[in-house]
DNA sequence: GCCCGAGACGTGATAACATAACACAAATTT
DNA sequence: AAATTTGTGTTATGTTATCACGTCTCGGGC
């Protein structure tokens, strides 16, 4: 599997989880909320990570690091970063996973590769989609939306075409 | 709660359950697919129901119909008619619901009210949807895809403003 | 200073969702 | 007749998620 697959391509992110954790603690203290030890930890293994994430396997984690050991350690953590905008989970997988463009506005699509098990977050624009356009046509007002596509990516197509 | 929650209007669906096993049973018959008693019983029971049910409330049903009580018996069948475009799975809700549009050839769409728990099933053109496109500028091939969203349908809209 | 409510965290327990592994039966193939 | 495939049932277990309760801390109001 592709060990750093951000998008499907390589990318060295020695310093962009210390970023990416510094952007979100100035946006948290912005906006009033509380960026507490359990919460960041838990969106710098997502970061660390760089891939999917079960609430178990963040768990796992948390407890190696001296926090609590159960289930609702992790969720509760988990669930404010989805909140906030910090995280997503991805419904076909039940699993979690750092935003890659926190702060923008969007509505994230994922490219799930079943063949490598990388996740790339696509940017959407909302006004676009097609369940906009949905919505539109029916009067449901929309909330929420979970976009996501199962397939293979450009890597693993390559790799396979050999 | 909308008794009957198909598309947001109200539908009187005292044939269409058999209507749509007919046609269900013609085409699986068409495709040399078994569609066993279990199976034909499941479809009949998400038919009924005409909303989104867990395995487990299909497996209480199927129990007291005479079939397996375990839950490998509703997950085989849930799993026959989903692979076969009779059934979806709502990844958000982990539950099942009867397709609306059998034999044609769609990538559904869901909407889901959180205020009464309706969910409809919207046509889409897969070649225009933001995911097609997604995947063609980043060379991802998508082999399924997921596209639900979460929100508030025309009649709680109503019904919230008087 | 003290009380109090809100928010955060930790715990044990349990609920809800899903699959693995195996036995048996029927239908089909060899 | 034996082997193979497909379907159904069972037991057991694995995985994901929430409930309920106690404690601590931090701020605001008295």
């Amino acid at each position: 599997m592709d060990p750093n697959p951000i998008g499907f391509h390589q990318h060295d992110h020695s310093h962009c989880v210390a970023d990416a954790v510094a952007e979100a603690d100035r946006s948290c203290r912005e906006a009033g909320l509380q960026l507490t030890p359990v919460r960041k930890r838990t969106l710098e293994i997502l970061l660390e990570e760089h891939r999917a994430l079960g609430a178990y396997d963040v768990l796992a984690r948390l407890a190696k690091d001296g926090f609590g050991s159960q289930p609702p350690v992790a969720y509760r953590a988990l669930d404010f970063l989805t909140k906030h905008g910090l995280a997503h989970k991805i419904e076909r997988l039940n699993a979690f996973i750092a935003c890659a463009h926190p702060g923008d506005i969007h509505t994230p699509a994922f490219l799930i590769c079943t063949s490598c098990n990388a996740v790339a977050e696509a940017e959407t624009d909302p006004s676009h989609s097609l369940l906009s356009q949905i919505a539109e046509t029916t009067g449901f007002h929309i909330s929420k939306a979970v976009l996501e596509a199962e397939g293979t990516c450009p890597n693993c197509i390559t790799d396979a075409a050999k």
